[in-house]
DNA sequence: GTATATGCAAACAATTTGCACGCCT
DNA sequence: AGGCGTGCAAATTGTTTGCATATAC
C-alpha cells in the first residue's frame, strides 16, 4: 500500500510534448484533442501513453485536470484560477482571481479547506453580443 | 434536432421511489448506491432504469447531478448551496450559502452567469478531530 | 545495463441504447 | 388503444492496463 514516490522519472521526447502542447494553448483540452496535437509531432503516439503521461504530469503537479462532466479535461495553467464555461458555444473562459472575491467561515467550524474550485456556467461576452437566432 | 418538450411523462412507481431516495439522504450517492437502495424496494428494477430516470428528473430540475472524478453523484437538494468533499473520509459535505461568500465582476465585463458551483476540499471536522495515525 | 516508458490491443467501468413487452393515462 | 417506460442485454465511450520492445540515464 506504500505509495512509490521514489521513482525515477526519464524526461521523454512524448512527455516534453505533451505538456508543451497543454503550455500553449488555453482552450482546457481533452485527452483526445492532445492526442491530435501531439500526432502532428510524433505521428506513432499511442493514447494510452497521452494519458499515462497526463496522469503523471498532473501527480507532479505541472497541470491540472478539470472535470467537465465524464470527459477530463486539462489545463497547463496552474497558478491561481477560476473557470467559466459558456452555454452556448461551449468554450471554456479563465477566469482571473482578482475578478472573484470569495469568503468563508468554514475553518471555524472545524474544518480545514486546501482547494477551491468555482465553476461559473452562462452566456460569454462573444455570444452576448450577437444576434439571436 | 428539434428538442421534444412537449413529451407527456408518466408518473412511474420506479421515478417515485428514486426521487424519494434522492431526496432522503444527504450523501449524494452514486447511481449503482441508489440502485441497491432502489432494489429494496422494487427487487427488479434494472440500473437502466435507474439511470434514464435519474436523467429525467435532472431535466425537469428536481435533482442535480455533480461531476465527481468519473463517477457521476446525484443531490436531492436542489436549493442553493455548495460542497466541501473531505479528503480523508470522502464524505461530501453540503456547504450552506450564509457559510460562503461570493461576488464577482463579470457582468460588468459582458458576461451572463447563470449557475454558480462551488467545490472545497480539505479535512472535514470529524477527521480533523481524530488522532493522526 | 537496467528499469522506466512506449505502442499496441485487450480489458474495464460507467453509462447509454435497441428491442419486445408492460402498464399508465 | 396508444405511446411512454421498463427490464434485459448488448453496445458505446472514456480511460486503464498487460505485455513485449525501445530508450533514457
Amino acid at each position: 500500500m506504500l505509495k512509490k514516490d521514489n521513482i525515477k522519472r526519464r524526461n521523454t521526447y512524448q512527455r516534453q510534448v505533451i505538456l508543451e502542447i497543454l503550455k500553449s494553448t488555453n482552450i482546457h483540452p481533452t485527452a483526445d484533442w492532445i492526442y491530435e496535437k501531439a500526432r502532428k509531432e510524433i505521428p506513432n503516439i499511442s493514447l494510452g501513453t497521452v494519458y499515462r503521461n497526463l496522469k503523471i504530469l498532473k501527480e507532479e503537479g505541472l497541470i491540472l485536470e478539470l472535470t467537465d462532466g465524464k470527459q477530463s479535461r486539462f489545463d497547463g495553467r496552474i497558478d491561481n484560477h477560476f473557470h467559466f464555461k459558456c452555454e452556448k458555444c461551449g468554450s471554456i473562459f479563465d477566469v482571473e482571481p482578482e475578478d472573484i472575491f470569495i469568503k468563508y467561515n468554514l475553518e471555524e467550524k472545524g474544518f480545514t479547506i486546501r482547494t477551491i474550485d468555482i465553476n461559473l456556467t452562462g452566456v460569454c461576452s462573444k455570444c452576448n453580443g450577437e444576434k439571436s437566432s
